[in-house]
DNA sequence: CTTGACCTTCCAGTTACTGGAAGCCCTATC
DNA sequence: GATAGGGCTTCCAGTAACTGGAAGGTCAAG
């Protein structure tokens, strides 16, 4: 099937199916008009690969995950491994974001957000309480 | 000033300093060594870069606030209202990986995480579900 | 036969830097 | 005076993961 079709099955952009080729992360066969010309393997690769983009893995992250795909004798333990890996790193992505979050609220919370020129905001950014 | 110490001041590494020039966000004046000469003044600023960064700003918001912060006219409004949109975006980057998250968490936790091939987050990912 | 959709490749741009090379400048030491 | 070092300069390239656009080939429909 061409790439249109494909891209469509696997709910991604043509231009993105091609960049992951590209990349190495599938190599798709060619019609004789030189055409790529997909399989439904090659869509279930493409499917998973949204999957774990969407899923927040890294594209090196995908490559891993797709290499314990192909490998069907991998333990379930690799793949947990990585999963688990990356929900603490969530995790840690979610606290940060938190503080800046608090950190901001608080600034703002205390700007009276009139006509007024002054503001405790752009006195903090500005470093004017040190 | 030289960058180096200006750099220091400012807790940024001269690269980003240089490449904040580039950008447009400040100008120092020149030595006639040709090196760069920063003013106090030129250290307020990058001072107040580095902390608008740090509390998830882009470079076009600072650029925003850069230019609030140098209207001393402007309303303290203004300035809130950056704030809050950026707390309200905070929250939903926040969201979305919270999802992620649990949906990823979900996931291992159904795998049995042994030596054995077969994994539900592999069978996940590859959509064998559907 | 032409139009329009779809395909191809290649180049450039995005965000916010970061690394590295080649080459001044300045100070200190031998 | 030569040299070693550290800091400074510029410019080029690379990062992550695409995305947009140009120039041109292919195909099915009308």
């Amino acid at each position: 099937m061409n790439i249109g079709t494909a891209a469509e099955q696997a709910n991604l952009p043509p231009k993105t199916i091609r960049y992951y080729e590209e990349i190495g992360l599938l190599s798709p066969g060619r019609a004789e008009n030189g055409y790529r010309d997909y399989s439904d393997k090659d869509v279930h690769r493409l499917r998973f690969l949204q999957r774990s983009r969407s899923l927040g893995f890294t594209i090196d992250e995908c490559r891993l995950l797709l290499s314990l795909y192909d490998d069907k004798n991998r333990a379930s333990a690799d793949v947990k491994a990585v999963a688990l890996e990356k929900v603490a790193e969530i995790d840690r992505k979610i606290a940060e974001l938190q503080s800046l979050r608090d950190t901001l609220a608080t600034l703002a919370k205390h700007c009276h957000g009139d006509g007024r020129p002054d503001c405790p905001i752009i006195d903090d950014l500005a470093g004017e309480h040190a």
